[in-house]
RNA sequence: GAGCCUGUAGCUCAGUGGUAGAGCAUUCGACUUUUAAUCGAAUGGCCGUGGGUUCGACCCCCACCGGGCUCACCA
């Protein structure tokens, strides 16, 4: 048995291998990496996640190879509207072009020349926030302006093969009807599904009838006149384009398989495909744009920095995850502990973060204190500023501010929200007891008068904690313990909490103060 | 009907041929005029079942059982 140091490559570098293995194979020295968007429009995490992943190929390919490669982002944007989006304006006038192409529909938010373009514009910023490097494409541009042309018209030489290879998978009233082109009508400019009568081959052309007015039509299939179908139209933009390498859900499994099968009728072999696993809501449903389920991109990078969004897309991608704002914090540290492996790895191209950041860590990047820990330091103290978690962080690094620590601060930036949002609402505030509800009137009148000055303690923190502590004297509680309990369990909503002198000092004197009468107002209530 | 994923500690999951891991939870300890963050330690697993390949299997192959998803005349 030889020797082998297999150095198991990340599965990047593993894809990024097909890819070069392909290349050599065709005698290619560019590689053509390809993603694809779907009419229905606009970006969504998934979108992020195939463009993500795509680019991390990319990368690896170019490490790998030193070839030159481009990334197309290819919008389906001649699809006909099949049905009016629910998260639109306008939708009255969207109902009267139901079937055109989306270039051909106008924009229901009035900003741009079409639907089309809207969605369009929609997906290059929204890829350009993330600061992917890409090549965007257009269906409806290409076809009219005959970049695919000749491939059409190799398809039109191919169009019996390519129903016999569509034909198995449709179901009886579909099998009659099927046709791989789908003209434009010239009237109405709808693109019709309709059974194609003849082809010619030799004008390029195909003959059609309209079902609703009986009329005979002859159409090209070049310049725009006409598009194809789905899978065929998958397969003749492999084939026009020569691309080398494009990933899709599970969900397209059978697409792939049929559109592989109509480029090799073509006579190219179709590109390196990766299959990845569909992500999943809470409750381990397929997230679509539609029902809504699932997280949003926005959502996500509320709670945390975007870097944790790209080591949760790193990891596994064709393993089903579920996509909820739980799996957030771990996603972010598993991310802040590549970042800290990174440097000191001997296997860099196995190391998330390498691909997140290009191969190269930014300046400053990483975190010395883990999200989670963060975000349980913000339920104690109950953070609601910056400043109240860079107060106990400085405890624990001094001197640490939001500029020697860029990173760091983005995390207290998330954390507050992450806790606001979901840990906060959680909390248990329960009523004051009589004792209780005395010791606590005590302590807001002793902040108000300012009492804390007649305490022992070189610090403001030390002085408050004396208060807080001669308060619970005065007042007959059986263990002492049992005093602070009621702070944290009236005042926290929380069972355990933060020494409450040093609480006080960073959370504000006022605030505390309005912090037990709001606690003293809901025991009225609850009473 | 076809296909894909999955079964590892109480929970959530890492771990693709070489001594079973992390986080959380639990227990104990340290620090503290009560605490909490934190730090240290401990507890805890026939790695779904049965075969096979191998010097060696959580890992590769086969079968079975369990859990789940996707697709089936839209893209």
């Amino acid at each position: 048995m030889s020797e082998q140091i297999s150095t198991q490559p990340s599965w990047p570098f593993r894809e990024a291998e097909r890819v070069a293995a392909r290349l050599k194979q065709k005698g290619k020295t560019e590689a053509l990496f390809e993603t694809g968007y779907g009419p229905s429009g606009l970006p969504h995490i998934g979108t992020f996640g195939e463009v993500a992943r795509t680019s991390w190929v990319r990368k690896a390919f170019t490490d790998l190879t030193g070839l030159p490669s481009r990334l197309l982002a290819f919008s389906d944007d001649m699809d006909g509207l099949r049905k009016v989006p629910d998260n639109v304006p306008n939708k009255e006038m969207l109902k009267h072009h139901l079937g055109k192409p989306l270039t051909k529909v106008p924009d229901p938010f009035g900003k741009f020349d079409s639907f089309g373009e809207h969605n369009n514009n929609m997906l290059q910023d929204f890829l350009n926030e993330f600061g992917f490097e890409f090549e965007f494409a257009s269906s409806s541009d290409y076809y009219a302006s005959g970049r695919f042309d000749n491939a059409l018209l190799h398809v039109l030489a191919h169009h019996d093969a390519i129903v016999e290879i569509i034909r198995p998978s449709l179901g009886p009233e579909r099998r009659a009807s099927y046709s791989p082109i789908l003209p434009i009508h010239p009237r109405t400019g709808i693109v019709m599904q309709v059974p194609i009568d003849q082809v010619d081959v030799e004008h390029g052309t195909v003959f059609w009838t309209d079902p609703d007015t009986n009329t005979k039509f002859e159409t090209a299939v070049t310049g725009g006149a006409a598009k194809l179908q789905w899978k065929a139209d998958w397969a003749m933009r492999w084939h026009a384009l020569d691309v080398d390498y494009e990933m899709s859900g599970k969900d397209l499994i059978d697409s792939v398989k049929l559109s592989s099968a109509i480029v090799r009728a073509l006579g190219t072999e179709p590109p390196v495909c990766l299959t990845y696993e569909l992500f999943l809501d809470d409750k381990g449903q397929k997230i679509s744009k539609s029902k809504g389920n699932g997280l949003s991109v926005e959502q996500w990078l509320t709670y945390a920095p975007k870097e944790s969004l790209g080591q949760f897309m790193y990891h596994a991608p064709q393993r089903a995850k579920r996509l909820f704002f739980d799996v957030i914090p771990r996603a972010t540290d598993d991310y802040i502990a590549a970042v800290a492996a990174l440097p000191t790895a001997e296997k860099p191209h196995e190391n998330p973060a390498w691909h997140i950041h290009g191969g190269e860590l930014p300046e400053h990047a990483g975190s010395p204190i883990g999200f989670a820990m963060l975000l349980n330091l913000a339920s104690v103290i109950n953070a609601d500023s910056p400043e109240m978690l860079w107060g106990f962080i400085r405890a624990y690094i001094p001197g640490a501010n939001a500029e020697t620590y860029p990173f760091l601060a983005r995390l207290v930036h998330h954390a507050i929200i992450y806790n606001r949002d979901f840990v906060a609402p959680k909390k248990q505030f329960r009523a004051p007891g009589d004792v209780e509800r005395g010791a606590l009137l005590d302590l807001a009148e002793s902040l108000k008068a300012n009492e804390m000055v007649q305490y022992p303690g070189a610090t403001p923190a030390e002085q408050l904690q004396n208060l807080v502590y001669a308060i619970g004297k005065r007042h007959p509680f059986a263990p002492l313990k049992s005093w602070f309990d009621c702070l944290y369990q009236v005042l926290l909503g929380q069972v355990e909490g933060p020494r409450f002198g040093g609480f006080i000092a960073l959370y504000g004197i006022e605030r505390t103060i309005a912090l037990v009468e709001t606690a003293l107002a809901r025991g009225v209530e609850a009473a």
